[in-house]
RNA sequence: GACCCGGUAGCUCAGCUGGAUAGAGCAACAGUUUUCUAAACUGUCGGUCACUGGUUCGAAUCCAGUCCGGGUCACCA
């Protein structure tokens, strides 16, 4: 039990004998104390003094002798106002340091037996992917390992959107002006390579309008009348019509695509372990389709599409097969959870996708609740925001700065140009050297995005680089590799990192000790939440409070040994927080920088 | 038109299951290194928490309405 819920039930307890009033722990509101007030915990009496019958003021008077009388834990207290500041013994908190740094898997949770289906990352084949991918994709590995923590067992999935028109034109520009050119005799990176083929289409289809002879004034439109628009949708139906050589064209230009985003994924520290493509579901969901009639949840309209009423819970009728019969978007993908249901049997389904889609998903989870799926009411979508420009969304056309590649190479430049300015690199070899320009520069990348709430856009100016100073991923890993130097040095001249008992802690370092205690706390809410950002906030207060203490109190030159030996073991269970906490958000910290 | 999401310091963000004088970082300015890594630390400056009303002992937080920005309401994905 964590120590809040012990201070509330003591509060109930308490209430119980002093004041013969029945309360729950519900009823009593525990926070961290206030900095400017002395205190470790703060018990809000302004709710509680109707039950105790008393002025708050007074309830919290009492209710602090008797906890103080009581608990054994509480050493002082405080009373302003309504607010009871609690101060705990210093010999609590050492021995729930001790306790802490004892305990390997502190944070970690024991398997609890549920499946979690995770979906992420999901591009379509015809283009590199980009920056708002990047965003679903840190924050995809990140939930990952944050479920698995919590005990989850989780499969990472991702869904390739690899048919279509889109891939259709890649191949049509291609086949129209590459002369049989590949990535590797261009030098190209596969995936960049075909999209640069996606982006000639669209080159000479708007050279192609200006010699349409009655353009008409829609460039949508227009674009439909022009022969290479035409020969796409040829294509399409080539395609669907399994023609041998569109087929070979086609896979040969996804395979092109897929070493190109296997070499991105590698490089962000990602991955999957069960792919799925849409041109192997896009044709399901008939099964699923009759079934709905069957049980009358779906019915046939009279032009012949079959659709499902939502009105009733408030949102539009929708249709779920064509006229011609064929299948649409969202019954592939509820065919598709169908499918994962029954592989996994998950007892979660959790879909990384941006909130454009959140109606998509509203409808998903209750098309499959009213079909009597219970395994739906797993389904989870969790709707980030996009990544814009100052000057507003991040348009493909705009050009390099929302490529991803790209957005990567710039931040490991940076990084490493700063590093070579502090002259961090002394004594690394030139593979540690590389090594620690990546751990920096997708630290300071993978920070940048995640700390930031998903539901909230991300602002994101390419003519500022991503910051390497303050609230950064640089900062926390920085701490941490500080913490990684004195704990050698201290590996000379101590053994272990035990624990003296009988000290008085300093106000930051029984600060630092809350903030670990906290940690396992940060955990679950990031994992109920399903908020990657939880943690990155935590990690920069424990990281930020650290220095705080690095820099008033020597920790080898401390006072006395027993002094030097808390101090050596605060600090390095510190950084083992710190690692911990960061490997959850997927960034790793570096021994040295 | 209906619905969903945002609006907190010049900028980027915390805080939102109601609690104390609304917090960080960046930027600006002033300091800190004979001591464990200065990618650090300390201080100054900076706020009608979009607006109006309501509920409450107490509202950035909850409710209603308004304004601004974005999104969705496809037999596209």
């Amino acid at each position: 039990m964590n120590l809040e819920e012990t201070l509330k039930q003591a509060t109930v307890q308490i209430f119980k004998e002093e004041f013969d009033a029945d309360i729950t722990t519900d009823a009593v509101t525990i926070n961290i104390t206030k900095k400017e007030h002395e205190g470790d915990f703060t018990i809000v009496a302004f709710p509680l003094a109707k039950f105790a019958k008393m002025l708050p003021e007074q309830t919290a008077q009492k209710l602090g002798e008797a906890m103080q009388a009581k608990t054994g834990i509480v050493d002082r207290f405080n009373v302003i106002k309504g607010f009871l500041n609690l101060s705990l013994t210093d010999t609590y908190w050492l021995n729930r340091l001790k306790e802490i740094s004892k305990n390997n898997s502190y944070g970690t949770f024991s398997p609890n037996s549920q499946k979690v289906a995770l979906e992420y990352c999901g591009p379509n084949t015809n283009k590199p992917l980009h920056i708002g991918h990047v965003r679903n994709m840190l924050l995809g590995f990140s939930m990952s390992e944050i479920l698995k923590a919590t005990g989850y067992n989780v499969t990472k999935m991702n869904i390739y959107n690899d048919r279509g028109v889109a891939i259709c034109q890649s191949m049509v520009a291609y086949l129209r002006y590459a002369n049989g050119a590949t990535p590797k005799s261009s030098g190209i990176k596969g995936d960049h390579f075909v999209g640069d083929w996606y982006v000639k289409f669209n080159t000479v289809c708007m050279e192609e309008i200006t010699t349409l002879s009655n353009a008409p004034a829609d460039k949508d439109e227009a674009k439909k009348l022009t022969p290479i628009y035409k020969d796409a949708q040829a294509l399409l139906l080539k395609w669907e019509a399994g023609d041998k050589e569109t087929i070979e064209l086609w896979k040969k230009m996804n395979e092109w695509v897929y070493e190109g985003f296997q070499e991105t994924y590698k490089l962000l520290g990602v991955d999957f372990q069960k792919d799925y493509y849409e041109s192997e579901t896009y044709k399901l969901g008939k099964n699923i389709v009759d079934e709905g009639l069957q049980k009358k949840t779906f019915y046939k309209r009279a032009d012949g599409a079959v659709a499902v009423d939502l009105t009733p819970d408030g949102l539009d009728e929708k249709v779920l097969l064509r006229a011609d019969g064929t299948s649409i978007y969202i019954t592939q993908d509820i065919a598709t959870a169908q499918l994962r249901y029954d592989e996994f049997e998950m007892n979660k389904l959790i879909y990384v996708v941006a909130n454009e889609q959140d109606y998509h998903f509203k409808v998903l989870k209750l098309v499959l609740q009213k079909l009597g799926r219970k395994w739906a009411e797993g389904i989870y979508h969790l709707s980030y925001a996009l990544v814009e420009s100052p000057t507003g969304r991040f348009k493909s056309r705009e050009g390099k700065t929302a490529d991803a590649d790209d957005l990567i190479s710039e931040v490991l430049r940076i990084a490493e140009e700063k590093t070579k300015e502090l002259g961090k690199i002394e004594g690394f070899t030139e593979e540690e050297a590389t090594k620690l320009y990546k751990t920096i520069g997708l630290g300071a990348l993978k920070y940048f995005i995640l700390r930031v709430n998903p539901y909230k856009k991300i602002i994101f100016n390419p003519e500022e680089s991503i910051d390497f100073h303050g609230h950064t991923g640089p900062f926390v890993q920085y701490t941490y590799a500080r913490i990684r130097a004195v704990i050698r040095k201290a590996g000379e001249q101590t053994n272990g990192f035990e624990i003296p008992s009988g000290l008085n802690l300093a106000a930051v370092e029984r600060e630092i000790i809350i903030q670990l205690s906290e940690y396992e706390n940060v955990v679950k809410t990031a994992a109920d939440k399903y908020d990657p950002s939880e943690l990155a906030n935590y990690v920069y207060t424990l990281a930020k409070t650290y220095n705080k203490f690095y820099h008033e109190h020597p920790i080898l030159n401390a006072e006395s040994e027993s002094e030097k030996k808390f101090r050596i073991a605060l600090s390095n269970e510190t950084s083992v927080i710190i690692k911990k906490a960061m490997k959850l958000l997927g960034i790793d910290v570096p021994e040295k920088m």
